[in-house]
DNA sequence: CAAAACTCTAAGGTTAGATTAGAGTTTTTG
DNA sequence: CAAAAACTCTAATCTAACCTTAGAGTTTTG
């Protein structure tokens, strides 16, 4: 009785789809209008055909294919249907575990440059507390300060790889460190073979995950490595001035790194920072 | 001195990314490389570049397009960085809630399925417990019963566009329902003016929303809206024979709707249901 | 009966590459 | 030192799910 036929506008609009869309769906197969002018090629649906197309906007929803929703609407095999949906779900879930990360990634990015923005001036010596850190840990063979920026440069794809062999997610790849011992950076021997990321508090476990403690901290703010010598023994008669005694290891920490730019602005900022025991 | 230049494939091996992505990279100007060989066109790289090609990686990580990477590393600009990054997070915590609701709806889909493959036949009688649920309720005018299919579908449709309107998720558009008033079921008069979604238990709170509490239900199953009148006489004569007190509205359930495949198999799953107060 | 509104097909654009073909270049091997 | 192997180049085509546009034809409206 109602079969009233619709043209292809207003099947669009009964439907909130566009008419492109329609017209995709008429091509791919999954919804043929129920019939088609010979002569002039236009479509028309009826309204039976509501239902169908209901159910393809659900399946999109839940995140299938174009392809995935025909083979189902084709075979409509219940089977098919229900592992379909399984693999979904597991695709959605893992989905979801990147994102998680992903925000995590973006929100330290933002930390990041929030720092850069406020940061003091390159030379400025403080003291200050620092909370405890998660890092995922690297020893190497080579002593970094031996060796020029593109054997770092190595190092670091070492390191990332090594992240991503253990299945790790390399978001995690972002600021990077580097450990000196607490003797060497006392006698200025400049000497580290420890290279290191931050990670995220919850970060999964793992053998080459390190906890430094919060403490507090003397530190130096500047903005290239090949400074990093001579500010590190800024930083060692600035403790011995003030009587300050180091308690734990050197680290070397990358705050920021845009030295990606065309610009030739100042694009790297880091922190050497020794922590302290007062009392 | 290490200015070893590397061919495109060193560069993309040692920064695990594919030859092809440099050449695009090199296309759309994101990372040029130091030297290009004017006569064979040859690209060369210099391990310097292999920053640059980080923070691309890390950039594509944070969800931005290359697009937006070029604009970023052009411009070299902290606040266009901070805004960037401040917008993909806003975005990024959208498609969680998005994919939230997805994995939310998948799993309800396979319950349904689940449902559907270990449904009982049909005619089939039944007393069973039904936990409470909850239901995006929308009243009309038109009485279901009075009119054929296609009236129904189009509540159906403006249900889907009121819930669209106040901004709720899509997803929910699933298994749909009616509502009859206790005395018309109890005089089998077949007249509701109600019709429903399901949703989440967690969905947010909102006036059309209605908690159905648990409860023993009578309940009949069928595969067809047309045979609703004949099975709810049913019910009604069953819930009699063994005296049972209706104490609620009754309700049409639609458990599954496959009514959209080509095979004219079973496909649509109603179960009727009124509750009952023993004692 | 003309104008407005609609529909048709076909082609090209979107992302971030992958793939392929055909030609040229560099490195390795005997 | 020449041939073979390995590499690189450009350009075109492919992916998914549409959107946009152009030019031509059709239906509805005033």
């Amino acid at each position: 009785m109602d079969d009233k036929m619709m043209k292809i506008g207003e099947m669009a609009q009964f439907n909130r789809v566009s008419v492109t869309t329609l017209r995709l769906y008429d091509k791919v197969g999954i919804l043929k209008p129920c019939y088609t002018d010979p002569e002039t090629n236009y479509r028309y649906y009826s309204i039976h055909q509501k239902a169908r197309l209901d159910m393809i906007q659900y399946m999109k929803e839940l995140g299938m294919s174009l392809g995935e929703i025909r083979e189902i609407l084709e075979k409509g095999d219940i089977q098919l249907i229900e592992s379909t949906l399984i693999s979904k779900k597991k695709q959605a879930k893992e989905e979801m575990a990147q994102l998680k990360l992903r925000i995590g990634a973006i929100s330290r990015a933002i930390e990041s440059v929030e720092q850069f923005r406020k940061a003091p001036d390159c030379g400025m010596l403080t003291v200050e507390y620092i909370s405890h850190r998660k890092v995922y840990v690297m020893h190497t063979d080579t002593n970094f300060y031996e060796h020029d920026i593109s054997v770092y440069e190595e190092i670091l794809e070492d390191l990332k790889e090594n992240l991503i062999n253990q299945g790790l997610p390399q978001v995690y790849y972002c600021n990077a460190g580097t450990i000196m011992k607490k003797e060497d950076f006392l006698s200025l021997k400049m000497v580290s073979h420890e290279i290191f990321l931050f990670v995220d508090d919850d970060f999964p476990d793992h053998e080459s995950l390190r906890r430094i403690d919060s403490a507090m901290y003397a530190c130096i703010y500047l903005d290239s490595f090949d400074d990093e010598p001579e500010y590190a023994k800024r930083l060692l008669a600035y403790c011995e001035d003030h009587g300050y005694a180091v308690c734990g290891d050197y680290i070397c920490e990358v705050l920021t790194e845009f030295n990606v730019f065309h610009s030739e602005k100042r694009s790297m900022f880091l922190r050497l920072q020794v922590p302290l025991r007062f009392r």
